[in-house]
DNA sequence: CCGTATCCGGGGGGATACTG
DNA sequence: CAGTATCCCCCCGGATACGG
């Protein structure tokens, strides 16, 4: 935030002096949703330039909600950790995006969406207990994108959660999903449903049967999800 | 929010496109406590210009967070109202005040308060059913800042609330506050006391001693005084 | 892999004055 | 009372390239 600040001893206005400048609230989600390692912030946040990102962290860390720990000494690297007073944003981070899944329009935003950021946020919320307890490889083929992003979710190991390749990992594939970004992203929501996608073959499934039946389950979906939309 | 958007369907962010802006977050608060006029507005928001302000209440009105209504004709007189939609940020406002009153360090901010802004905020939350049922009228004097600010706070009727002059009413008074703005600012966010600054003579109170006595009581708190302070 | 350095443009918004 | 109108500066932040 600039520097004429606002000025007003009311904490509502005293938070947004920290909370109100750009990016800074992604930022935090993605703190919060458990990234901390610079380029895994990146994925979270893509469109934010490393630049920024790096402003936005020295910020907060001289604020006291996050912490900058070196946990490796060469290469040098270093995680961003939310303190106390970071980890407290949660319910700001919550309060938000109840408000924001209730009440904003989210047609324009679905028009134009980020395949890699769909990815990292469904790899984040996989639900690999729910899945076949060996490794499983899903393809993504988005519709009417540049073929080059390839999107492959590899789940190799429960303990460690999936990971994902944006080329031929040359595993054999379990499941094929094709459908428009739109779909799968309204799915991601909870706007839409798998089955329903399916139905009017705007998803298409094709590979193992079980991997396929459960995918619903399997498919963490977003945290507010639940909340259902209320703008006109 | 600028045009080069966040582009995330993630709700915080969507949410965040509308409530990022400079100004936005301090004015809904200021709705949400209540306010519903421009002028109104504009003393709870001081430092905002009265071209901001119109522009994020139109812009406000557009993403149907408030309602502008006609309440004259002559002369033309409209009214701004939250919507549902504008309701619900109630929420929002609150986990942000909360934290902010927790997390966020008051000191510097307390150095050059707004000492009208500080009356206005008394005297929405004022307790009238804890003072006398009369005209009450007290005087607050506030040191060091120049004395053209006066600051007349007048119950005249209990059902209506009190009034705020910055000239004097001509009434007699019946209770006169002296005393640093910092030390008024910070019993009003509940990180002081009116006894603990008048034993400290911070804080000087001449007058009837009924309504001295019960100053801390009919004097509403901040709707945050009651959280803790963290901050180190 | 984890950032930093630099450039540069657009526009947000502060200040001030004014009007129906 | 309820806003408009105007000016103009500053700095945020987007883009790109580069270093440890």
């Amino acid at each position: 935030m600039s520097h004429p600040s606002y000025n007003q001893f009311c904490p509502v206005a005293m938070a947004s002096e920290i909370l109100g400048s750009r990016w800074t609230i992604v930022l935090v989600r993605e703190l919060c949703a458990g990234s901390t390692r610079f380029n895994d912030l990146r994925r979270g946040v893509p469109r934010m330039s490393p630049a920024l990102l790096s402003k936005r962290l020295k910020e907060l860390e001289h604020q006291g909600i996050v912490e900058r720990r070196l946990v490796r000494k060469i290469p040098e690297t270093f995680e961003y950790v939310l303190t106390p007073a970071g980890c407290e944003l949660r319910d700001v981070i919550m309060a938000i995006g109840e408000w924001g899944q209730k009440w904003v329009q989210t047609s324009p935003i679905l028009e134009n969406a980020d395949p890699g950021l769909l990815m990292w946020d469904m790899r984040r919320n996989l639900r690999v207990d729910l899945m076949p307890q060996r490794r499983v490889v899903v393809h993504f083929i988005y519709e009417n994108l540049p073929e080059a992003s390839g999107n492959w979710l590899v789940l190799t190991d429960p303990e460690k959660g999936a990971d994902l390749c944006s080329a031929d990992p040359g595993f054999d594939v379990d499941l094929f999903v094709r459908c428009d970004l739109k779909s799968m992203t309204a799915i991601w929501t909870g706007i839409d449903t798998v089955p329903r996608a399916v139905s009017e073959d705007r998803l298409l499934l094709v590979g193992d049967s079980d991997v396929s039946a459960s995918m619903q389950d399997w498919l963490g979906l977003s945290p507010f999800a639940g909340i259902e939309k209320q703008a006109s």
